[in-house]
DNA sequence: CTAGGATTTGGACTCTGTCTAACTTCCGGA
DNA sequence: TCCGGAAGTTAGACAGAGTCCAAATCCTAG
């Protein structure tokens, strides 16, 4: 896809069995023009830039909602607020901690390997890796 | 280290150049003796089973603390709340997001390759891998 | 003993996120 | 066109984790 519209958010969405809501759209329109990993308070302000018209309430709704329907996906490396990542591709993350600047590892290249065999009656659902790195003293 | 009292946690906070005051050593005990991951809250109820002794706040400057001196590690991995591990060698994670249960995964055989460059200008704070599993359906 | 720095404390406060009950929007059938 | 209900949105109350502060307490050097 080489541009976002407000036109295609709506495809996207129904091709996610979500109903295109205007605050649906525009909140999805947020996350994926940028391609970037926003906080719920971010995605607050972008969307409400101009003038107030999404409230705090359908913001989390709506990310939850993304999130269950396998639109977006969660990055928990901070530990004050959740990060969501338009990006729901293998991919890994690098975390700068004075910034807290987040970035995409593309996973392609790297292997993890050795880990042990899982306990019984349970199942992988992800795997996380975060390199945390902060700007030499 | 064999068994862990009370005494040889002043040790340990004297050997990681911390005061060991009476709360400090018994905060450490709740966290080494048991050899498990914490949460503020669970510390909390832990030092004061018997009766109320130590303060959320005493509770929470002194984990900060010992993550300052490097003491003891923190583990996110549930956005609601923060672990804290008294093992400070090179491991990973297992997160069952089910019961919220964490447990250690050995990184000796453990390899992560294939990770790229870093950018300019910044160093590895640490890598942090989690699994995180759920209950097979 | 005593003064002063270190530590602890209750409680107010902030922040992220959830919940609820009322309100609005949308849509299909009469 | 009109109606009724389902889906979605909303303000604001609420909850829980964590921080902050000024006052009280503790500890130790002198
Ligand atoms: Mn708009
Ligand atoms: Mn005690
Ligand atoms: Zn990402
Ligand atoms: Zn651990």
């Amino acid at each position: 896809m080489l541009h976002y519209s407000h036109d295609n958010m709506a495809e996207l969405l129904r091709a996610h069995d979500i109903n295109p809501t205007h605050q649906r759209i525009e909140i999805a329109y947020a996350l994926f023009s940028r391609q970037e990993h926003l906080s719920a308070d971010q995605v607050m302000a972008i969307v409400n830039d101009r003038h107030a018209e999404t409230s705090k309430a359908t913001v989390y709704n709506t990310l939850n909602l993304f999130l269950e329907k396998g639109l977006i996906r969660e990055v928990i490396v901070d530990p004050s607020k959740v990060f969501y990542d338009p990006n729901t591709g293998p991919h890994h993350h690098l975390y700068e901690v004075d910034s807290g600047r987040l970035t995409d590892i593309d996973a392609f290249d790297v292997r993890i390997e050795g880990l042990p065999a899982l306990p019984k009656g349970v199942e992988t659902v992800g795997i996380d890796l975060i390199v945390r790195v902060k700007r030499t003293a």
